[in-house]
DNA sequence: CCCATGAAGTGCGTTTATCGCACAGTATTT
DNA sequence: AAATACTGTGCGATAAACGCACTTCATGGG
């Protein structure tokens, strides 16, 4: 694909060890150097240099067979998450509202056609899978998604979704562009989106853009709850008020 | 240091872009190349082509003059929560047992002299510094610092403390090697270890190690509180019957 | 039991990625 | 305005990284 100019100041060797990182997940925690080979498309020389790179500076270990990630590379994560200031921001008011709400809150970046968990307060576990800070989900379905969405030019927001090839996670799930487009254009209206079980059966949630000082949009928090204990109606009528004064806490707080 | 065998399987830009990485932190959100340059002991122009390789595969931006992270690198950490086992296993336990008592609970590895917090349950902000999964400390003054060193063999367990250079964090922490001796053994016998305001002042902190069927110390969960709503004694009793609780529901469930 | 399969390790010749220096341009400081 | 500090660029030298080809080893099926 890249065919293009070699780039003078490029460490390539620096780009294909951090795609061997990534391609550990939680369907691959423990893989061969022909795998990594395989997942990352590089010939199994290559794979083999940065594995074993990895396993000398302690980010990865090798028991003959398997190679595993260790837990420093949290390290490389935490860098990010110290620095920034968003994450450290909103973390204790999701916890505060989600204390008082009795819900799980999170608070989501747009990435691509993704949304990045950068903070969260769990109440309960309500997802089949663990949701947590680095958790990535598909913007197209989630609530946050839609309200990160909707902030951007509709042609934009096309764009990402037609990047993530969306298909439907459960009955509910729309995947349509065209009734996305529609519904993004209420989302923008309403200020707020609610997702009835598009991502997960049972799982309703609520989600609210976080604005900076400028206006502008630069992430989402959420409530979510389960369809047995309120409906989306009786979720929006519970948890808007306190979502909209922690928006309006929030906005001259932000960068 | 290392003026040994070139080591032919070894890619030098891997290490030095992981150094890059790391070198940001909470007092280091923005830097310029020069900065990373002597944080990392690279030479400029080294230091230059990992920034700008990592700008250009979007792990971290520019603005022309400072170098940022970007929110992807929390893919790297992500890697290693998503295909680890422990991590999910414990978070859910540690929600309900936040949820029982009221306090913040969290599960760390020894890594080194530190520790590292591989899952967490805020209950409300009780330290200055914002506490998340990645977060590192100093093991020998925390609570599961102290019961995870007291696991060890005491000779590695000195060494550990040595290597972390210790200093006071506040008035009443213990620094002297041979008086922690002492009190891991007193860790190793009662099985807990409570640390009173050895980290930072007002806090107080009770841990108990996480063991696994094969009876192996694997990690440490604790709880922490504010010496105004309980001395450590109380804190001992309230929580330890739930705590031990937990480590034995936890024991047959782990590796 | 033996052969087919797939993966790991090794050696090597080739290539080019990486290195560090040196110089020039620019911003910041005193 | 001189001085300091940092960035961007070009370049030649070096060795670092590359991928191929081959051997060895483990696994599993016939």
């Amino acid at each position: 694909m890249t065919q293009e100019a070699p780039d003078r100041d490029h460490m390539a060797a620096l780009e294909k060890g951090l795609a061997v990182i990534e391609c550990f997940d939680a369907a691959h925690d423990k893989l061969t150097i022909a795998d990594v080979a395989r997942a990352t498309a590089l010939s199994r020389a290559a794979a083999r240099r940065c594995l074993l790179t990895l396993a000398k500076i302690g980010y990865a270990e090798f028991d003959g067979k398997f190679f595993r990630l260790t837990p420093r590379v949290l390290r490389l994560g935490h860098a990010w998450l110290a620095s920034a200031a968003l994450p450290q921001l909103v973390q204790p008011f999701l916890e505060r509202l989600s204390e008082e709400t009795h819900e799980s809150s999170s608070a989501c970046l747009l990435d691509g056609h993704e949304i990045l968990y950068i903070a969260r307060s769990a109440q309960r576990r309500i997802m089949s899978v663990g949701l947590s800070v680095g958790t990535r989900l598909p913007a197209f379905c989630t609530s946050m998604g839609r309200v990160l969405l909707a902030a951007r030019d509709p042609a934009d927001a096309r764009a990402r979704i037609l990047a993530g090839r969306s298909r439907a996670l459960t009955p509910h799930t729309v995947t349509d562009p065209d009734r996305l487009a529609t519904i993004l254009a209420e989302v923008r209206d309403q200020g707020y989106c609610i997702v009835d079980q598009e991502l997960e059966l049972g799982l309703i949630s609520i989600a609210m853009p976080l604005i900076n000082t400028r206006g502008e949009v630069v992430a989402a928090f959420n409530l979510s709850g389960q369809v047995q204990r309120s409906s989306a109606a009786e979720m929006a009528e519970r948890f808007l008020p306190g979502m909209r004064q922690l928006q309006a806490l929030l906005r001259p707080l932000v960068s």
